[in-house]
RNA sequence: GCUGGAGUGGCGGAAUUGGUAUACGCGACGGACUUAAAAUCCGUUGGGGGCAACUCCUUGUGGGUUCGAGUCCCACCUCCAGCACCA
């Protein structure tokens, strides 16, 4: 953690780590604030249903405290802009994307009547300016205070901020619930187009810390707004034509009721309105900065000491690590657990020599990983994070395989970190991760997730104890593609188990290893398995390299079916299977490969090669249809024409029976494979 | 509501990306071995009809394109995941 430590520094230096004073998510069973990225809606079956902590459950709270924060919106754009040049799933893109939450629009002004303050909005739909009928501010919105002395019903207004602010999230956002709000009496502002007075709301539906915290309410063309306006009775005015009346219509459309803007489509209109007021157009983001500050113990110090004189000084490089203390007892209790260290919290200011305190909050985990991959380069480097050059070897990440569940946590913020090392001049990339695949998880037997709760939990030590470890991990393989979520099954696996031991037989003298040559009886069928052995190569070969691991084991199980049943496999013929299943089953392969007589380990062995001339046969078989029907196959050479073929399935007396008293109109045929005969 | 993904036998799942649907595995049924069971081995196994050769139906539902559709297009239904009073 002293690089981690290293790293606050650097992001401290650039502006991108900050302290500010917040309303944050607090988790009052870990006894610590949380990340955004850290709240979650719980388990669907869950009975609350939002607002959850994603380490025990509990509900989270919001509470006011001041906290360091990393600048990640700062690189919204480039976090947003890159997704698409990376090899992940469409899924975890989307997650991503949405989390990001880009939207487009711009900002105006609203002057307020007769007074030198302004009220600014964030609106994606400037087209509808003509109709925005009224101007809504979130309780929080600090407008509201320097208005005090103007606005007639301030007792009221109070008495709904401090309602609001007894709100946890939870209650304030919930979508289900009746909107709430009340009229700043006595002030007006006006609508920058029509130039008409509109009242001032407050709600607490409008959030502080998005936007502007203050919304234009076009009623006409905003199912919120038009919900707000039909309870509280305010006006609604129609300037997109497309709506059925006395409905909200929130589609796009042609201009009405907007003056000299009439017949203008909306997409026109937003540009030529947004300039007509003196509006900015503006990108919008959801994403918020990084909460990194943690009330535990178990985290890298953050960095940085408080001195009354010289203020909030960073710890000197060269001072680093700052350790965590041992004269504490590190149980969570809600304040930081350093604070109550004698040894750790006073200090000497490094500027001043003064006397001062340390900072005692520790930082997120998700801090030490968003950027170890950059250690992992250089991990015994005593001089630096990371050499240029290790990094420049090693990275980007090829291939990355982890959890969607971090799909708005851990990847947001490794790809931050990297984009904001690399404007310091650490690193030449842009993105740490260039493929990633995200493995589906295991589900329990009944279907549902595996949990202490419901008893489902299948615990692999059991698993290893019964069946073996090989057995156990190609079964996992074997169980569906990577990347699905699917159920584990107690009976499925004994068939991995039986697929194995039938390897292992092979050398112990039920079955015969023969020489190829060994008898011409059986040559036709030895010719068959040494094809069906280079096939086999070239399947799992290719599908290892796609991660296909599931089909790769079948069609290891056909090779060795096909060997059993015929009693035949010369030894360079299993060296070569046994080295196609060294991935997969380590353990067997092994003892098998040093049972042969090898002293190397079978993992220094080359990948064996498939000859490219037995995978292809030389006899096919063609499918013969009738009106795209399947009437019959025949076997025939490999590159036989269509007049051959044709030839050949005349005598067919199926084929025959088809045809009788019909004409055939057109023949389709795709060599070696299929010929279709349309007939009337 | 928005975004993304998925619907194939009793079950997990295959299908060269428009060309034999159900590979491989589990389970089930029948048989061999056994005093018996387990293990192992052999056979059958999508559904219907037929003694049989064969034949009809079948990839969530309904349409369409095509010589030919699990695969492409349109509409709908269901499930999973993420986001959600984001203006």
């Amino acid at each position: 953690y002293r690089w981690t430590q290293w790293l606050f520094l650097q992001l401290y230096k650039k502006g991108l780590a900050y302290k500010k004073q917040a309303p944050v998510n607090w988790c009052d069973s870990c006894k610590t604030v949380l990340a955004n990225e850290q709240v979650v809606d719980g388990s669907p079956r869950s009975e609350v249903g939002a607002g959850k902590c994603e380490r025990c459950e509990n509900q989270v709270i919001q509470k006011e405290l001041e906290q360091w924060f990393f600048k990640v919106t700062d690189y919204a754009k480039e976090l947003l802009e890159k997704i698409d040049s990376l090899d992940w799933s469409d899924a975890l893109k989307a997650t991503q994307k949405n989390w990001l939450g880009k939207s487009e629009g711009a900002e105006i002004e609203f002057n307020v009547q007769h007074l030198t303050f302004n009220i600014q909005v964030f609106t994606t739909r400037p087209d509808t300016l003509f109709g925005a009928t009224y101007l809504v501010l979130a309780p929080e919105h600090g407008l509201i205070k320097d208005l005090k002395l103007k606005i007639d019903n301030w007792d009221e207004v109070e008495k709904y901020i401090n309602q609001t602010k007894s709100k946890n999230k939870l209650e304030r956002t919930d979508l289900a619930k009746e909107k709430t709000g009340l009229e700043l009496k006595g002030i007006k502002a006006v609508n920058p187009a029509t130039k008409k007075e509109i009242p001032i709301w407050l709600a607490d539906y409008v959030l502080t810390d998005y936007g502007t915290g203050a919304i234009m309410a076009v009623p006409a063309h905003d199912e919120r707004d038009f919900e707000f306006a039909r309870k509280f009775d305010l006006p609604i005015a129609e300037v997109i034509s497309g709506g059925a009346g006395g409905q909200c219509y929130s589609g796009e459309g042609k201009l009405i009721n907007s003056d000299k803007f009439n017949g203008l489509s909306s997409e026109e209109a937003r540009d030529k309105i947004t300039k007509f007021v003196k509006g900015e157009k503006k990108v919008q983001y959801k994403i918020r900065d990084w909460l990194v500050s943690r009330q535990r113990y178990w985290g890298a110090p953050i960095p940085i000491i408080y001195c009354d004189k010289c203020g909030l000084v960073a710890v000197p490089e060269k001072a680093l690590p700052v350790l965590l203390p041992d004269d504490v007892d590190f149980k969570p209790t809600g304040e930081s657990p350093l604070k109550s260290s004698k040894s750790f919290n006073n200090v000497k200011c490094p500027k001043c020599g003064g006397a001062a305190r340390r900072e005692a909050d520790t930082m997120d985990t998700f801090v030490c990983s968003s950027w170890y991959f950059l250690r992992y380069c250089d991990a015994h480097n005593q001089q630096e994070a990371f050499s240029k050059k290790a990094v420049k070897y090693w990275l980007p990440v090829d291939l990355y395989i982890g959890g969607m569940e971090h799909a708005v946590g851990h990847l947001i913020y490794s790809r931050f970190i990297v984009k904001a090392l690399r404007d310091m001049g650490y690193l030449k990339f842009d993105e740490p991760f260039l493929k990633m695949r995200n493995q589906g998880i295991i589900l329990a037997e009944d279907g549902r997730k595996m949990s202490k709760r419901w008893g489902n939990v299948i615990n692999p030590d059991e698993v290893v104890e019964a069946y073996g470890a090989d057995t156990m991990r190609i079964y996992e393989m074997f169980m569906g593609p990577l990347e699905d979520t699917k159920p584990w099954s107690q009976q499925g696996i004994i068939g991995i188990r039986r697929f194995l031991e039938k390897v292992y037989k092979l050398i112990s003298n039920e079955l015969k290893i023969q020489n190829l040559k060994l008898n011409k009886n059986s040559k036709f069928k030895i010719d068959n398995l040494q094809r069906l052995l280079h096939k086999t190569i070239k399947k799992v070969t290719e599908d290892v390299e796609a991660l296909k691991f599931n089909t790769a084991i079948s069609s290891m199980m056909i090779f060795m079916n096909e060997a059993v049943s015929n009693e035949q496999l010369s030894k360079e013929q299993l060296e070569k299977f046994l080295i196609i299943l060294s991935p997969f089953a380590p353990h067997l392969a092994e003892e098998l490969w040093q049972s042969l007589g090898h002293q190397e380990s079978i993992f220094t062995a080359k990948w064996p090669e498939y000859d490219k001339k037995l995978i292809i046969d030389e006899e096919v078989t063609v499918v013969v249809q009738i009106n795209g029907k399947v009437r019959a196959e025949i076997k025939a050479a490999r590159g036989a024409s269509q007049k051959e073929i044709e030839k050949l399935i005349n005598d067919l007396t199926n084929v025959k029976s088809h045809l009788q008293g019909k004409e055939i109109k057109k023949v389709i045929y795709l060599q070696d494979k299929l010929i279709n005969l349309v007939v009337n």
